[in-house]
DNA sequence: TTATCTGCAAAAGGTTTGCAACTGA
DNA sequence: TCAGTTGCAAACCTTTTGCAGATAA
């Protein structure tokens, strides 16, 4: 059974006139079902993991693809860039410093925030911590 | 005469044994006053034009130490990577993404959240736009 | 059929490191 | 004096690009 989220970005791209071949296919499956802040390279390497040929290329494509889109958001952590999906709608994230789970939560606190002299065209809240399984883990 | 908050910063720099030389002291004073989200490269441009002598390598070295004591925070944007002084307190910020200025704001609408299962460390909020003088600039 | 996509290898960028000379405390 | 700092050049990694063969529609 397809996750819905999977089939709604696999439209998204096809309207774009992209095409759902296997490699991205895979790539956009694990990216979006597996809610972790990630490198590339970790990625490539998960995909890879599932006896799934990809090369990394193909990863960045992808990313970059969904980037623009505003279906991706990046993080430098630890020197390090991160990528996570981003669902269309506008939440906020608890991501976990520790696994870089991460959670989506989407009834904003500061939604409808007004503020003088400045045009607001996007906003991001993040709180960082860690997730209750890693508080379980290290008792 | 000189900025309170280079000199609050200069002397957390010298505790952790850090000397206060001469070009390190020009690239915090910029950084800190000048504030925008800028790439260690245009930092390190924008030092240059000011007839200062210094490298490249030292202004990844200082970056590198505030961001290790937590007096800086990295964006990504549009695939580039840029730096913001953060003071000691938790602030939100206004981040113009025309002209990347950056201000502080110090009384944050989420301070006291309560999270259920999230051991909550830190957390950021930020709010992209247009700054006031960017908006005048484009009618 | 054909425009798009793929992976490889190479190129390009950005960041860090080794080191000998220099400098603040 | 001498531990910390500097800038250069080289090394290192990450990301992008060119291209010939493969593939979705």
């Amino acid at each position: 059974m397809e996750n819905e989220m999977v089939v709604m970005v696999s439209e998204k791209l096809h309207q774009k006139g992209m095409r759902m071949t296997k490699p991205r296919k895979e790539a956009l499956e694990l990216f979006i079902t597996e809610h972790h802040l990630r490198t590339p390279k970790e990625l490539f390497e998960d995909i890879s993991r599932k006896n799934i040929k990809i090369g990394l290329t193909t990863i960045y494509r992808m990313v970059n693809s969904l980037m623009e889109m505003n279906l991706a958001r990046a993080y430098s952590i630890e020197g390090e860039l991160r990528y996570i999906f981003c669902p269309p709608d506008h939440h906020y994230h608890f991501i976990c410093l520790n696994c870089f789970k991460v959670e989506d939560v989407f009834d904003c606190p500061v939604k409808d925030m007004k503020i003088k002299h400045f045009k607001v065209q996007s906003h991001q809240l993040d709180f960082f911590g860690i997730c209750e399984d890693c508080q379980k883990l290290k008792g």
